[in-house]
DNA sequence: GTATTCCCTACTAATCCGATAGGATAAATA
DNA sequence: TATTTATCCTATCGGATTAGTAGGGAATAC
C-alpha cells in the first residue's frame, strides 16, 4: 500500500513542476488546491527539500521551488524518500535489503523468486517515469 | 509491504504442493519445516481452506492437503484472499475500489495514473504464475 | 475412550501512520 | 527596526494494523 506521504509528495511536486518560472509557492496554496493537511504537507515537503528535490524561500513572497527539472525528477527516487522499500519483501529489496529470519536460503524460496520479478517489474515502471512523464498525461 | 500471513501461506501452498499422492500434512509439521508460528499458521491454512485450497482432515494421520491442483492456483487468487488488494491505491483496485477523498477527478491525478501502470505489471505477473510455476525453480 | 488433529473466537503487545501542536528562525516590507 | 509572513523543527498522539498467543471445542483414528 502506497502511503498518503509517498502520494501526498507526489502530487506536490507535481504541482511545483506545473509553476511558471519555477516561482516558489507557499505550503498552504498546495495544501489547499490538493486537499492536504497543512501541517502534515510541511513534513513532506522538508523531507523532499532535505533530499534535495526542493529550495525553499522564507518570509512574504516564499514557498517551495524545484530545485532539479521535472525530466531529471525519477519515481525510483521520490520512492525511496518518502515510501522507503520498493521491493514486497525486504529480502529482494536492493536498497533496503534484509534477510528474512525464517528463511534458510533465500534462492530455494519460492516467494523471494516471485517478488523479485514483481520488484524488477516495479522498478522498472519507476526508473522510466519521470516527474515529467507524470505531467504528459 | 508483503504481510508474513501472505508470506507464509504461499510458503505453506507450496509446501503442500511438494507432496507426493496429496498426503494430508499437520499444520505442526510445515510449522517446523518452515519456520512459521504453528498457531498462526493455524489461523492462515483456515483461511485457504475455507476459500477452497485446501481440504482438512481431523485426528491421526489428519493434516491439511491441496484441493486444487498446483497448476490452477494462480498468484492473483492467493494474493487477494490473503493479502488484500493488489494495487497500491485503493482509487485503482479492481477489485478493492475505493474512491480517494482527496481527489475530485482520478484521470487527472498523476498518482493515479502512475499506479495503474503498476498495478497492470503486476497483476499480469501474478496472473500468469500458478503455484506450479513457483515450484519450477 | 483416548489421543490426535483441526476448528474457532477472542485477545494482546508492538509498531506504524496520518495528523497535530507550538514555538524557532529567517526574510521581506514598511 | 518592528511587523508580518513564511518555512523550520521536534515532539506528541490516537487509531489502525500486524504478528502472534490463548484456550477450549469438535471431529476422527485407533
Amino acid at each position: 500500500m502506497l502511503s498518503k506521504k509517498t502520494k501526498y509528495g507526489i502530487k506536490a511536486l507535481t504541482y511545483l513542476a506545473r509553476q511558471e518560472d519555477n516561482t516558489p509557492v507557499r505550503i498552504a496554496t498546495i495544501s489547499e488546491s490538493e486537499n492536504i493537511s497543512l501541517k502534515f504537507l510541511e513534513n513532506i515537503l522538508l523531507t523532499l527539500r532535505k533530499n534535495g528535490f526542493l529550495g525553499a524561500k522564507k518570509g512574504q513572497s516564499g514557498g517551495y521551488y524545484l530545485l532539479r527539472t521535472a525530466e531529471d525528477i525519477k519515481m525510483t527516487e521520490v520512492m525511496r524518500i518518502l515510501e522507503g522499500p520498493i521491493a514486497m519483501v525486504p529480502c529482494v529489496s536492493l536498497n533496503f535489503y534484509e534477510k528474512c529470519n525464517d528463511c534458510p536460503d533465500e534462492d530455494k524460496c519460492t516467494v523471494h523468486s516471485l517478488m523479485i520479478k514483481v520488484r524488477d517489474n516495479t522498478l522498472d515502471i519507476f526508473r522510466n517515469t519521470s516527474l515529467a512523464d507524470l505531467l504528459k498525461q
